[in-house]
DNA sequence: ACGTACTTAGAACGCCTGTTCAAACTTTTC
DNA sequence: GAAAAGTTTGAACAGGCGTTCTAAGTACGT
């Protein structure tokens, strides 16, 4: 019987350091930056070590989405069922970091077939979980589900955090500081003015 | 006395065929497949040519850029001194080939500082338009501008826009056109129920 | 018509890329 | 301690890159 690979014991702490060597070139120098001979020097081993632990490029890409997309889907699920819902997704979807690295592997997915579909995946997933919370959300936050129904509100929500962290990030001055004291104060109000529904 | 250079009756519409093939380029396989060579096959001339046009990569990026925010600056003069203002800057904004465009420009802006200082400019300007034009439409619109102030409306008018549209270009399954159906129904509605001061 | 200045082609520079291959090395298993 | 399997290296491939240089070609003002 074929029993596959047996991996030694250090190869899983190798594959991490590759995985963030590559987001840490990502987020300095964009993805275009990504080789194996940058990532392989950043680490501090040969180019053609980094192709045994991923076989091509594609498959590097897509284990770095993974392995954010893997911790954001659990933090999210945390987040709509945490007291606070709405400020836990706020947060969440404001880390500068995460924003980040999500436009360059965007942008790569455009022409990384491979990526695109994995992302894809992905934001269904995420956004079929937000939908999903906020068909009760809505209510408890006095929210008319008809007037801003739950694609609107998620859209809104994740592209709003895009948009001042963007900004806030790259030093773009459009006021994204004032935009964000205004929405956490939004975010206070309609956190105290829930009605949490009895089950 | 230096007179500088007196270009040719043809040189602007090749520098135009350039920045033409540099934008379809950009859409179809990402900014990273933007090259002197791909440039130049694209267009039908030689690699250094494209140097003798825009004489590095990053002036080629910048004239792109330009070019683009050039049109969309005047655009968004118009659209908010028009008659439906809320109207007409959903509908710019949410122009899926300049969406497309501009994630390209933001991710290779990430490591082009020449082309970083140009979006940042006019990110400012535009945003700065919004801002004061909102000034006086909040009211109009019957918003209250203590709780929504300019800031962030404009930050989610335009995150909103870029998540929706991205997702929809991309073939993201995450109800998209819900969000837009919505979305053009509200800013129907708070047409209707805009109240135009008297001057 | 001529000369000047603008435009284009071609070759070449040094460097970087993804990936493959065979060989060497190291850890584990028996 | 030998054999097997997992890991690492070094060299090499074919190709792309931005850019520069020289020389040829072409439109234009006079």
């Amino acid at each position: 019987m074929a029993e596959g690979r047996r991996p030694r014991a250090a190869t899983e702490e190798k594959r991490k350091r590759i995985l963030d060597a590559t987001e840490e070139i990502m987020l300095k120098e964009g993805y275009a930056a990504v080789s194996s001979r940058s990532v392989a020097t950043a680490v501090g081993i040969q180019a053609p070590l980094v192709h045994y632990y991923f076989s091509t490029l594609d498959d590097l890409f897509v284990a770095v989405l993974r392995r954010r997309a893997g911790r954001n889907v659990e933090r999210m699920a945390e987040a709509l069922a945490s007291p606070e819902p709405l400020r836990a997704w706020w947060k969440l979807a404001s880390d500068p970091r995460g924003t980040a690295l999500f436009v360059e592997l965007l942008a790569a997915a455009n022409h990384r077939p491979a990526l695109k579909a994995e992302v894809g995946q992905i934001a269904r997933d995420v956004r079929h979980m937000q939908m999903d919370a906020l068909d009760t959300l809505l209510g408890e936050y006095g929210i008319d589900a008809e007037e801003f129904p739950p694609p609107l509100v998620a859209a809104t929500i994740q592209g709003l955090a895009f948009s001042v962290v963007q900004d806030q990030a790259a030093g773009y001055d459009t006021a994204p500081d004032q935009a964000i004291v205004a929405m956490d104060r939004l975010v206070d109000r309609m956190e105290a003015g829930r009605t949490r529904k009895r089950r």
